[in-house]
DNA sequence: TTGTAAGCGTTATCAT
DNA sequence: ATGATAACGCTTACAA
């Protein structure tokens, strides 16, 4: 075990005050360049590391901050991830996981661990956000999710609009019976990816048979029963939008095992365009969500309130159509 | 803001010193039944919260670990974090995100993180290890990677072996011109996977064409180019062994695009069994590897270096093959 | 510009 | 079984 070396000892190595190796150090107040550059070169000589838990436990800061998702096996939140990582990093913070499970209790053990200064803030994935912690959710941004009326700040794509470039995508495709295969009723930003395709349906004057629209849970399997259930109507549909990915992996699985030829026979469009949308055969039509960007603006804006700044207003960024190979103008 | 209450306000509510409290508290020393309870009842009246970096600044443990990857937008270890995850959390453990894309120097900042005490230990699963830190090294587990001669414990699953139960597969099926897709050259993983398909065709008695073994990334772009190269080959294969999903995801998509029918054409089975490998289209047949139980299991090791134990063996958990619809007898 | 000294909230040691 | 007291390593008034 290397002998920790600590300010103290660096003090007396460079012939100073422990408090002027502090501000050396830190760079905080004023230390004139002389002294600074030989405190800098002792510690560098004795390889000082500051104690974290010291430094924090002084500027009750922690220096970590918390991603909050429902589940932490869904890959949808990979990029996301990875945008706050970078952001987090050039801050000189730490991620810390948080996972929910879609437990209630578990998502405020996460609020007490910013209350109890565990961390200094939270990115919050899971759609959902606790009563009380008035205090902790001026450090909480959300991300990705709709909370309405919550009042946290928001970082997110306009959800509808996306869903309605979808549906306009199909529209000029010719397409006339366009079914929906949602998510779960009540979840905001599947709300708000139904709404794009109503409204948009009916902008263009387009009928919309009730079985149409079918309220999946973002998973494979309800992907795999809904298309089923759609493909086995009277009038089946010529095209289906689905509110994301995985379920629209689904809907090609299904149809493929039909022997339905997409996208001749069946036009498919998803959302969020996951890494493996382009993996899978036809490769996945569907509307790219910036999610690396999401998560660094996500970052951004919690280093603010972090800092004691206002919350400023919610950040939508742009999604944009991926048009790849699931979707083609309908046969008949 | 709640003002803060601390060990100090507790022992004076309940009339004893703060060191009672503490040992009531935490449950370290001798405390009277009667005098514990009363110290919990003001504990919980005045809704008392320990301060995190004090406690740690004392005892000097972070109660983190740290998770060590190269790409976190890896979908493959989404479920070993989610496995790692529980069993921290269970141990009262936070887990902090680590992401290298790839490079030395960073991963030497994660056990510089470790012997700074902002994280008590580490899952590493990079594949490599930095010269040095012989010291934080002995709070380092390495997971699902081979780490060969670093003297760290491991927990993963036997390669070799498994890319023989996926070789065997394909032999009792029928087929007799089996390649192969492998991972980078010299990185362990790849290499055991590679071994286990030459030593099981060569106890078959097979032959393997010099060009019936192709170098790829583990990524996408590479299943895509190397299938094609290997269906231009003039005898092509009837059976691809994949060392990984993604790729197979790859040839899939390549061999469909040519028009071949899945397995009957074209037979391939992959490696890990991640989650999108039965999403695909014909759903993947594949090696499972248990990443939630690797994630766990590797988290209990870690725990038990923290606490100071001797590592054990190296943890070796078992794969199984899963038989979905990419396999078949050859058709000609 | 620098030094002194007082904490930050715990826990560990040593008496009692 | 409990209490005083001294750290843990750092930052920050305040004084010089």
């Amino acid at each position: 075990m290397t002998a920790n070396v600590k300010i103290k000892d660096i003090a007396k190595a460079a012939g100073v005050s422990a408090s002027t190796v502090s501000r050396a150090l830190t760079a905080n107040g004023f230390v004139a360049a002389a002294t600074a550059e030989k405190i800098r070169k002792a510690a560098e000589a004795l390889n000082y590391r500051p104690n974290f838990q010291a430094r924090s436990l002084r500027t009750k800061r922690s220096m970590s901050i918390l991603v909050v998702v429902r589940d932490i096996a869904n890959p949808f939140y990979l990029e996301v991830f990875k945008g706050v990582e970078a952001t987090a990093r050039e801050a000189r913070y730490s991620v810390l996981m948080g996972n929910t499970e879609g437990d209630p209790a578990r998502e405020e053990e996460y609020f007490e661990m910013v209350r109890d200064g565990q961390a200094d803030g939270m990115i919050l994935m899971t759609g959902m956000v606790p009563e009380g912690y008035e205090d902790q959710k001026k450090k909480v941004v959300v991300a990705t999710q709709m909370i309405p009326d919550s009042g946290l700040p928001h970082v997110l794509i306009d959800n509808a609009k996306s869903a309605g470039m979808a549906v306009e995508h199909l529209l000029s495709l010719g397409h006339t019976r366009i079914a929906h295969i949602s998510g779960p009723e009540g979840e905001g930003m599947s709300e708000e990816r139904k709404k794009g395709f109503i409204q948009t349906m009916e902008n263009a004057g387009m009928d919309i048979p009730a079985d149409y629209i079918q309220e999946g849970d973002y998973h494979l399997g309800s992907g795999l029963k809904l298309t089923a259930r759609l493909l086995d109507l009277p009038v089946p549909p010529s095209a289906i939008f689905v509110a994301n990915d995985e379920m629209a992996f689904g809907v090609l699985r299904v149809a493929q095992e039909r022997g339905l030829h997409i996208p001749s026979e069946l036009s498919v469009i998803g959302f969020d365009n996951i890494h493996f949308s382009q993996a899978v055969f036809p490769p996945l039509t569907t509307i790219n969500q910036p999610r690396v960007e999401i998560g660094k603006c996500a970052m951004k804006s919690l280093l603010q309130l972090i800092a004691g700044e206002q919350p400023g207003n919610d950040v939508v960024l742009q999604t944009e159509l991926v048009h790849r190979a699931t979707t083609a103008a309908p046969q008949n």
